[in-house]
DNA sequence: GGTTTTGTCGACATTAGTGTCTATTTCGAT
DNA sequence: ATCGAAATAGACACTAATGTCGACAAAACC
């Protein structure tokens, strides 16, 4: 049974809730008075935990900052034989939201139009993110230019399709993952292996594949 | 001399006003009092060109859809040689904002975030494209399958570039048409000849070239 | 069990916005 | 010049939000 009074309000519960408002409606949908009514707290306690709203926003934009952009880095460098396998492991990025929050990345994206202070981050993200890419395809062999632009492309690609699919986690997964060897192969100009593509596909098992 | 008093103000101040706002900052700042001391008229006079907020941001729809998508089409059925001609032959329009508007476009984007009653002609418009754009690769001998993640990476290229670059016109043009090619033979898989990028070159000049 | 810290809540003050009504001003057509 | 339609603006009523303050309640700490 929900509490219906004592404590239950934390500084964690307030951020979750406006996580929740920000990736479902965006940055004018964190507003403490709806977030005190959907959490059934009076609108005041939220000033026991945070100094004002500012504090709160503060709090997603961190939560951000720590987790996207360190992800990836970090995916660029995994060990690969081949590009296609390079592509392939950063390719669970897109897939698994617990790596990169393409929901936040959008929300983010859409608040730092209303909101200019927040250009020189996101500009310095998309900076660090593209170059990574770019190195990435430098050490498979491509020259600088040829890296550069489809490192641009692999990544304006994604920027595009979380704009576009934004939250409708019901996009069927099968076809999105049959779809990723034609993406990788147009982002290459290379074939992706058989082998290659089963492991891609064994850690990313449909939620009702191979069950009876 | 600008006026300061009598008549300054008709319906179409006032919705250029607002697109300026939503391009600028998106939809949260499409708000009357700001606009009408943007424009130096008082907040009510508004309400003698409009029946209310609701409105004008209805005018603000009817522009978008009466431009982006259909010189988009328009574009995909023009005569090529190529498909990296056909490709040229559309890359006018990221480069012309009086064909497609981008800045506009991203604005939507977001607008459908918060307001998701637009969510439905967001989806529309995307599925109506990306429809064209396969239809073309098709024309050019592309099998389905392919023409059609081709399609895709393309018009997600563009809607992560726009998502990306939004109000920065400060982007230099030249180093941008020099990559275009690129573009075009990772989409494509094929080269741009000399020719039609000349050609291309010739109908997009530098604002300072080959003067003196 | 008493004290202290922390969280909760209602009352109050303030700000920014929407929309209505009414009187007045301005412009253009006769 | 004047008449009428269109545009303007001030006064008013209302709503949704932020943030402060003080009283009170619940855990935690001894």
């Amino acid at each position: 049974m929900e509490k219906t009074s004592g404590w239950r309000g934390t500084r964690e519960v307030w951020i979750e809730a406006a996580y929740q408002a920000l990736i479902e409606h965006g940055i004018e949908a964190v507003k403490v008075m709806p977030l005190a009514d959907r959490l059934g707290l009076s609108r005041t306690s939220f000033y026991g935990h945070f100094s004002d709203r500012k504090d709160l926003l503060d709090a997603l934009i961190t939560q951000w900052q720590s987790k996207n952009t360190g992800n990836l880095i970090k995916r660029t460098e995994d060990y690969a034989e081949t590009i296609t396998e390079a592509l392939l492991n950063l390719f669970d990025l897109w897939l698994l939201p617990e790596l990169f929050d393409s929901r936040l990345e959008f929300a983010m994206r859409n608040w730092a139009h209303a909101d200019t202070s927040l250009t020189p981050m996101l500009e310095e993200a998309d900076r660090v993110r593209i170059e990574a890419f770019t190195a990435m395809f430098e050490r498979f062999g491509y020259e600088h230019a040829s890296a550069g632009v489809r490192a641009n492309t692999m990544y304006l690609t994604q920027i595009g399709y979380i704009s576009i699919v934004k939250d409708r986690p019901n996009e069927p997964l099968g076809p999105r993952l049959q779809r990723m060897p034609h993406y990788i192969e147009i982002f290459t100009g290379k074939t992706v292996s058989k082998a290659e593509f089963a492991r891609f596909l064994a850690r990313h098992p449909l939620p009702s594949a191979q069950s009876a």
